[in-house]
DNA sequence: CATGAATGAGCATTCATTCAT
DNA sequence: AATGAATGAATGCTCATTCAT
């Protein structure tokens, strides 16, 4: 007659950012149910109403994780940059996401690792990377175009430059001083647009 | 009566071989000792005979074949080369042993995963990186001095070498295809050493 | 405002034919409220307005059931009948009914494994039999009396009657095939009356 | 070098026997695995070294005392024996294995009970009673034959017999007294034989 | 030394029941 | 009256580790 309204998204959310905090602190298999229920606030069998399982869950908040990164990453692209200008942003936004979210890190390791564990949630990673490497080799053909970017291999630059970004995340993880010891932002791009060799 | 003589050490190595193929394949977490022991054709018990625990196996393990790896890549090095040589020979082996043994990108990331879980165990990992980076970002200096570099950050760019390589093996190990696509072989020591802009 | 006018006794039969065919097909520990309040077309919130708990739901249907299921056997019997015949019609008319409703075995299955469970909610089946038993039993000594049925113990005759009854259903539930290969509507009241030995 | 020697049969033995006694007291899914290993003095890791699952241990029973009984009760026929014979005495060691057991009516009951819930452990229970039957109705043919039994259809017979036996154990699970207030041993087979009718 | 039987802590998941609306 | 969101007790099962032989 008066049925509670509840905003399942809302709540959906609410038990993403609790899982979030929780999985990227203890890792996936280092959760439990319970610690992802106590840090949202709630009874262990609510998070079930809103995730079937514990990988349902885990899944879920890559896939949300993803879409908030990827939406953040390539607002930055407009169609007045020249490819040059485009891809350094994407770079620069990309380098500073990792730094205000360490734990994004971790988290981004769990879901490499459990990647595997077949079934047919998974998200396909292969799929995610296809499309990051799809944005970045068509910036890079078109500067090739433009007379902007050497004649390199677009698509082998795209899987350097995505391999740039995660390795150096990976090595912040371990050592989070990086940042510290040298000026990343400014030296990773130069690296990739100069490269090591002098002119 | 004769003590049986056990060679302690090519035991060790029996099972290492054994984790190393069964962790590669499941996962830390999806590894249960008794699997390690059937693949290494001994008792449950005897396992423990020479690893305290699981943890002190999987990091024990990574100890040795972090070693494995290492003798292999700087193997290649030698005094003669100038630093542009060298750097290749390190890139170029690199990239060649991920491609020969493509488990290994999976039993690394169970290592960057599972490295975070307390004890005094765990490898440094961030000790790890940092001889590596000490090595390239010597070359790179050493490659700046006599001209033959870009002056550039020399751990900057050493980091994003790492990068580069960590990361062009992770992708490697979600789309298994990426060398059939493109020569990365080729093209990756291109950016390297050329970068994307044109001269 | 009028207040909303509801039938309770139509709205806990409702509940009661949901029930029966949720309790038949999925067990009682295989079904959960949500399912006899889904099949009720009700919120599950409702269903424990007429019903305090699970047991009481289902011990409660047993009683509805053994109601019309008695109401329905007993209504065979008439004053004019020779005791042959009242109890001939009994047992015809339970055989066709185990025949009618299949899963009435299932409930009745759970009803009794069900039963023990402490509480003071369950029916007492003991007493049920004896209701059955005593009306047999006073049928037989009737039939004793006339002249009609030899000189048996009229209490064990009930029971193996009684048994025949349930054990026929049993096995029918096991083997519905049963009713196909032999007559067992002509058969087994001539194995009651007349037993095995040749006369 | 001096490997426990552990007899598994006789282990899984004393855990069947724990198992029986528990479950014939709380019924299947009132009865936690805990409670049978603690039963069996044991830990629940044990019983799991023995028993898949809890499904596994229940039908295991079932296999189990189901042979038992079967050789029990079919001990007691003889070539010699006249069908008659043959037939009172399974009538009546079914009938007294039943008094010395009385909990395995309850046993029985979740036999039946957990049977339907799919899975290939189950036990074919139609063969089971098919098994019965096929004995039973032999020995009536035998006795038609012989001009011993009356021209009845065997397998109908054989179906009440069986009805009769299973029928009268239920109620005596219901009613403990039954056998106090008639000497069912005497008048149930006298009933199966002779029948209701005057002769 | 080698073993594998025994153990029990630990965790994902289910579901009867409650109660705010 | 009716609802269904929220809850947490309850339980089957796994697996690292121990230890008697």
């Amino acid at each position: 007659m008066a049925p509670i309204i509840v905003d399942k998204e809302a709540k959906k959310e609410e038990i993403f950012l609790a899982a979030a905090s929780v999985f990227a602190e203890k890792g996936f298999s280092g959760t439990r149910m319970e610690d992802v229920a106590v840090k949202a606030n709630m009874g262990k069998g609510t998070v079930y109403e809103y995730f079937k399982s514990k990988d349902a869950l885990f899944f879920g908040l890559y896939d949300y994780l993803l879409n908030e990164f990827h939406t953040k990453i390539y607002a930055v692209i407009t169609p007045e940059q020249t490819p040059f200008e485009a891809l350094s942003a994407i770079v620069s936004v990309t380098l500073r996401a990792f730094d205000e979210w360490h734990d994004y890190g971790f988290l981004l390791m769990d879901f490499w690792k459990e990647h595997r564990r077949g079934g047919g949630l998974q998200i396909e990673f292969s799929a995610v990377y296809d499309k990051s490497r799809d944005i970045i080799s068509r910036l890079i053909d078109e500067g090739i175009e433009k007379g902007e970017f050497a004649h390199v291999d677009s698509r082998a630059a795209a899987s350097a430059i995505i391999g740039i970004l995660d390795g150096v995340m990976l090595q912040r993880v371990f050592d989070p001083d990086l940042y510290g010891k040298c000026d990343v932002e400014t030296h990773i791009p130069a690296l990739i647009f100069m490269g090591l060799k002098k002119r």
